[in-house]
DNA sequence: CGTGCATATGACAACGTTGTCCAGGCTCTA
DNA sequence: TAGAGCCTGGACAACGTTGTCATATGCACG
């Protein structure tokens, strides 16, 4: 390692320890303050001659454009926000790399931050990147009431809500059919011969808990079967407490043959449960995962694209702040069952 | 949904939508601009009547502060750069999100950028950072050469690299010991029998795979095994030429009976190679992955620990800030070998 | 040679906030 | 009751940039 830059100074507290501005390079340069900003955005008006001094004394000064002063200035921020559950679910980090390259391509920057699945927090972090002025806003939401940010959809902030609905307002949001998907996937294990069934899923507080939920319901009605409540497990997704309400349904009397699992969490924890088990039990699970297919037997998921979720999310933001759009919609994407071997497993009575 | 919250406007293209400033809520409130911000900002100095009377001017304007103003004013943005090579990859999820709580705990917030793994759009990503002026910049570099950050870092910006080492520069890095623990994972091999043994990693430009591949020259030399050149498979990442890269080295007169994938992509493709063969192949992974136990066999490997490698640069990033640290250090994270029956497979002749 | 026009450049205000400083009103004490 | 001291509140400049506008320069043309 050669060389070695270091801060000179153990930072004074404020200020960037005194970088040079524009009317540094201004001076430096010999030439007037607004010409140095021409030459820095690549303005038109500036002879070539002028042009390389100005750059010159950019590239001795290491001069960089603050863009805080510039967004003061420009009223747009050129970066989005997403506020989502947990970057470090594995549904999550694809869907929030396809929002960055939608954001790349109109030249803005994308900052995300993780609720933790709490309203409170999902707040703090949304109006937070609202007083950064972000020019559009992606939720996920985890609370039900987003009447907070009424003020800042007034005043222009570009709003898309994805995975789930916006609650008591009226916005964008994109998601995926998990109602039909629910009942494709458990309509699917009826198919091939089950009758108890049991579902866990996370907290119907949840939209799309809840509207899973209820595509088990109606694949069960629709297929006469009556629901047992000790077949649900509800609000439940720690794996401790998954694991035991598997173990807690797949025992006593009369124990399910198969398990509809409400998400990618739940259904990996189910299977290792499963795996336990003596008899074979039959599995579908929401959302595709990475080795699904490696697994014995082959997990048959319901599967729903995450990229896809965050480009048309971010697509639609960016129309958004176009002016191109101007009501509300609500835009569900259909979900793929792919069929690997533990949705096709007979029941063991 | 009862109420709607629209922009009035199709947006005017400057300014944000004509939001409230201090100034407004001084003048509805019938006080000064300076005792709005003492409100806003919690300062003490003003008396409880004046404060509800600013309260409410704020609520009923939905003035929100605008923080661009305010880093122009104050010289620190509360935020931190992250870039890192793809956010979709599940070794980047978790890291990223330890990043981002411990910029929770010191009230700032998190924006990060993907690389792609190339230099270009690293440097790109990091300089449209320092433009924002983050106070502190993460950096997973893809290139090797960062002399581009020098005047930003004696300008002030604190910088930690994480799983790579900087190049060129002198700067706090914060990475796994990949070659000791490439070197114990094909030490395991050999322990179990093995002598061909094959490798198949990123391109040695990438630091972390230099660094293992020499883990794994180190442990068959130290074995005395000579190295055959088609047991060595280097810049190979997508799927599609690690198939063929492992095939081809399952093939021939003298197959490998073991393989040593050098990240968990690899080792995922490598999986699906192996199950495909009619012979037992052994193999070792680096990075471990969700459900690696839940395969048959279970995959062993050499397990780094992401969250801890975002937390410790995250922690140092901040300690550069309060500038209680000024010598660049290096700081390696142990790995972790975990046996699981893959790596214990013995050769098949 | 004067006029008109295009082009290059700079002076200046404004963006919304915070730090500094001062004024006015109050309480307390001698 | 006068003066000292404290507390509250406001005027003003500054942060670094960009938009507006005016000026200076050069050139072509009548």
């Amino acid at each position: 390692m050669p060389e070695t830059a270091r801060r000179t100074a153990p930072l004074s507290g404020t200020r960037y320890g005194n970088r040079p501005t524009m009317k540094d390079v201004a001076a430096r340069a010999g030439v007037g303050l607004k010409t140095v900003s021409r030459v820095v955005n690549g303005e038109p008006g500036v002879t070539p001659e002028t042009e390389r001094r100005v750059q010159e004394a950019i590239d001795a000064l290491g001069f960089r454009r603050n863009d805080s002063a510039r967004v003061l200035r420009k009223g747009r921020t050129a970066s989005i926000g997403l506020v989502l559950e947990d970057l470090a679910d594995p549904f999550y980090g694809p869907l929030s790399r396809a929002v960055e390259e939608v954001a790349r391509a109109h030249g803005a920057l994308l900052i995300n931050g993780s609720s933790a699945e709490d309203p409170d927090r999902e707040q703090e972090l949304a109006l937070a990147l609202c007083a950064r002025r972000v020019d559009g806003l992606l939720i996920i939401p985890a609370g039900d009431d987003h009447r907070y940010l009424e003020p800042e959809i007034r005043a222009g902030v570009a709003t898309v809500f994805v995975d789930r609905p916006a609650g008591k307002i009226d916005a964008d949001v994109v998601l995926s059919d998990s109602y039909g998907g629910a009942r494709d996937g458990v309509a699917h294990l009826i198919a091939h011969g089950h009758r108890r069934i049991g579902f866990i899923g996370d907290m119907p507080r949840i939209h799309t808990a809840a509207e899973r939920l209820r595509g088990y319901r109606t694949a069960m009605e629709d297929a006469g079967i009556p629901v047992e409540d000790s077949w649900m497990s509800l609000g439940v997704t720690d794996p401790h407490r998954v694991r035991r309400a598997a173990e807690e349904m797949l025992s006593g009397p009369a124990p399910v043959t198969a398990v509809f699992a409400g998400n990618n969490r739940v259904t990996v924890t189910v299977v290792r449960v499963l795996a336990e088990q003596a008899r074979r039990v039959a599995l579908v699970g929401f959302d595709d995962f990475e080795l699904a297919d490696l697994l014995q037997p082959g997990v048959t998921v319901v599967a729903q694209d995450a990229a896809a979720l965050g480009r048309t999310a971010a697509d639609r933001l960016f129309r958004q702040l176009d002016g191109t759009l101007l009501t509300p919609e609500r835009i569900e994407l259909p979900t793929r069952l792919i069929t690997r071997g533990s949705g096709e497993l007979p029941p063991t009575d």
